[in-house]
DNA sequence: GCCGTTTTCGGCCCGACTGTTTTCAGTCG
């Protein structure tokens, strides 16, 4: 049975919370945690490396014992020391650990000196008044997690990107235009463009640290005061979202922006390349024993490793850290060098606005070409377009071209593949496409070798340029199909057609390390909005981030093509 | 439990804030 890089990842994590319950050597919890966290971001899935021979322990952070232990999950899809560790200590109080101001200690103590396994047995002790007998459990502590507990903000879900970038703008506007702040911005999974994130963090350079803290705590739409001090204040906005402000002065500005931008591990590593060196670098800079040396910017600091500047997106200690060494960095692609978008819909089918409307919207962003790929009929509620439609709306492009010159629109469709693998549109209509995207909407639930050879079938059809969508997956909401990617991405580079990077932020499927795996194969992709309404153009924004985060360079991307050198790409033997 | 140009032992990133304490442990990022 497959089993997922993720499934390994969530046993390792288990094991992590669990024996820092325990209260076991600490660095042997930050192994597990840290090998979970490689082996869920991993390009190749584990379990056909194990099987195809290949060694893990070569994998950073995976040992010898842990080699071992992943190929016990992958042959029986369980572990026995797993067993062994929720025997002593119940599984449920991992759960606990999701609390606000519940960490492995005190969940210890909670669990040894009153029995408490789960939610709601701590709740009834903490209104028992049970909880504030124990040592260190004092009326502050047993109320914040009672607080904590009624808030119902633990168990913290991730915020969508887009979502959050909502609340970033106008919280930074206001920061900057405090007459004592010189400058805000946000570090964190937000600048470094994950698809969402747990966290806003801002940093602000001011010399007044504590009026920036208070008056970050009096901004509007704050609803809880986590914590507040002299340099740094943790916020809860209404809409739920945390938001961390750090205050540093100038001259930590660059240490404190790396240090907060993360991800942990990418600074771990860092700091390790450091002490080796007989330095230490901290949020506020470099130092020799305790001189400070620079801190600046991010710029002085990376140079000061012999490396340039590394960018917020590849910071993920995925090797960015050793091409960065070799001066063999991505040229990584930019929302400027896209020449047009892959994907879009009209009136025809399920968007909300006309050919005119969505192509005059592209000439304002400087396209030089879209292609508008409406549904075939199959999905009912999409009203899509089915053999007639098609070719009336054929005409009308080809019409379209010939009135205007500003935006070449090409003649796409995005056309269902069915269960067998075949598609909604005959082969004659689907022939006098420039574009034809081939899509799954459909038997989500498939085994994987079905929904593999499904996909693969479609992709064989001579006629389809593009897979739309490759995984279906929706972020937060639904998981994606159970596929080879592998395969289908082999598939594709031997057929001469293509993957999507969907750049809908609910979307953005592929996936990064799919889109590495893609540079890895020399897979081209395209990147596309998808968009059902004029004002989603704007969404390639994070196709772009999702692309740069999967170290895609601008050659990879064949919508930065030429419209000539773009259709010959799409040409099909 | 991992790792190694200081290599098979002895390190492992580091600081701020809070609450409950009289000097620090726990949590968090």
């Amino acid at each position: 049975m497959p089993v997922q890089n993720s499934e390994i990842a969530k046993i390792f994590y288990e094991i992590a919370d669990l024996l820092e319950i325990e209260g076991a050597n600490q660095f042997r919890v930050r192994a597990y945690r840290n090998a979970a966290r490689t082996i869920e971001g991993y390009p190749v899935r584990v379990y056909e490396m194990v099987e195809s021979g290949e060694p893990i322990d070569e994998i950073s952070g995976i040992g010898e014992d842990l080699a071992i232990k992943i190929q016990e999950i992958t042959n029986t899809g369980n572990l026995v020391m797993l067993e062994e560790l929720r025997s002593r200590t119940p599984q449920s109080l991992v759960k606990l650990l999701d609390i606000s101001g519940l960490g492995p200690k005190r969940v210890q103590k909670l669990y040894h000196e009153l029995n408490i396994t789960n939610i709601e047995e701590l709740r009834e002790a903490l209104e028992s008044g049970k909880v504030s007998e124990i040592e260190g459990f004092g009326p502050k502590t047993t109320e914040s997690i009672l607080e904590a507990l009624e808030s119902q903000s633990f168990g913290k879900e991730r915020t969508r990107l887009d979502i959050a970038e909502q609340f970033v703008d106008p919280l930074v506007e206001y920061l900057k235009g405090l007459s004592y702040v010189e400058e805000a911005v946000v570090a964190g999974s937000y600048r470094r463009r994950k698809e969402t994130v747990g966290d806003l963090d801002i940093i602000a350079i001011s010399e007044a640290g504590e009026k920036v803290s208070k008056a970050f705590v009096d901004y509007d739409s704050v609803s809880d005061v986590i914590s507040q001090g002299k340099t740094k204040a943790s916020v809860k906005l209404r809409s739920g979202l945390q938001v961390d402000l750090r205050v540093v002065n100038k001259d930590s500005y660059g240490a404190a922006l790396l240090y907060f931008t993360g991800s942990k591990t990418h600074n771990i590593h860092l700091r390790h390349i450091a002490v080796d060196k007989g330095y230490k670098v901290n949020e506020y800079g470099n130092f020799t024993d305790d001189d400070y040396l620079l801190g600046e910017t991010e710029e002085k600091i990376y140079e000061f490793f012999d490396m340039p500047i590394i960018v917020p997106e590849l910071r993920e200690d995925n090797g960015e850290i050793e091409a960065a060494l070799n001066h063999d960095l991505p040229d990584l692609i930019q929302l400027e060098d896209i020449r047009g978008d892959m994907q879009m819909h009209t009136v025809e089918s399920d968007g909300k606005n006309t050919l005119k409307e969505m192509a005059a919207q592209a000439a304002l962003l400087g396209y030089e070409y879209i292609a508008v790929t409406d549904h075939s009929s199959h999905i009912g509620v999409t009203q899509g377009l089915d053999e007639e439609d098609a070719r009336a709306y054929i005409k009308k492009i080809k019409a379209f071209n010939e009135e205007q010159h500003e935006v070449h629109v090409l003649k796409g469709v995005e056309v269902d593949i069915l269960k067998d693998g075949s598609l909604d549109l005959p082969d004659e209509i689907l022939g006098q496409m420039d574009v034809v995207l081939a899509s799954v909407h459909s038997n989500f639930q498939l085994e994987e070798e079905q929904q593999t050879n499904r996909i693969i079938k479609a992709l064989e059809n001579p006629n389809v340029n593009i897979l739309a969508h490759p995984t279906t997956r929706m972020i937060g909401s639904r998981e994606p199909i159970q596929m080879n990617l592998q395969k289908i991405m082999d598939k594709a580079l031997a057929l001469g057609c293509y993957l999507e990077i969907n750049a809908s932020p609910e979307r953005l499927d592929l996936q990064d390390g799919s889109i590495r795996r893609a540079r890895e194969l020399g897979l081209a992709l395209v990147i596309s909005t998808d968009a059902h309404r004029k004002s989603e153009l704007a969404n390639m924004k994070f196709g772009v981030f999702q692309a740069r985060r999967g170290w895609a360079s601008r050659s990879m991307i064949l919508n930065t093509l030429s419209l000539d050198d773009l259709l010959e790409q799409l040409k099909r033997e």
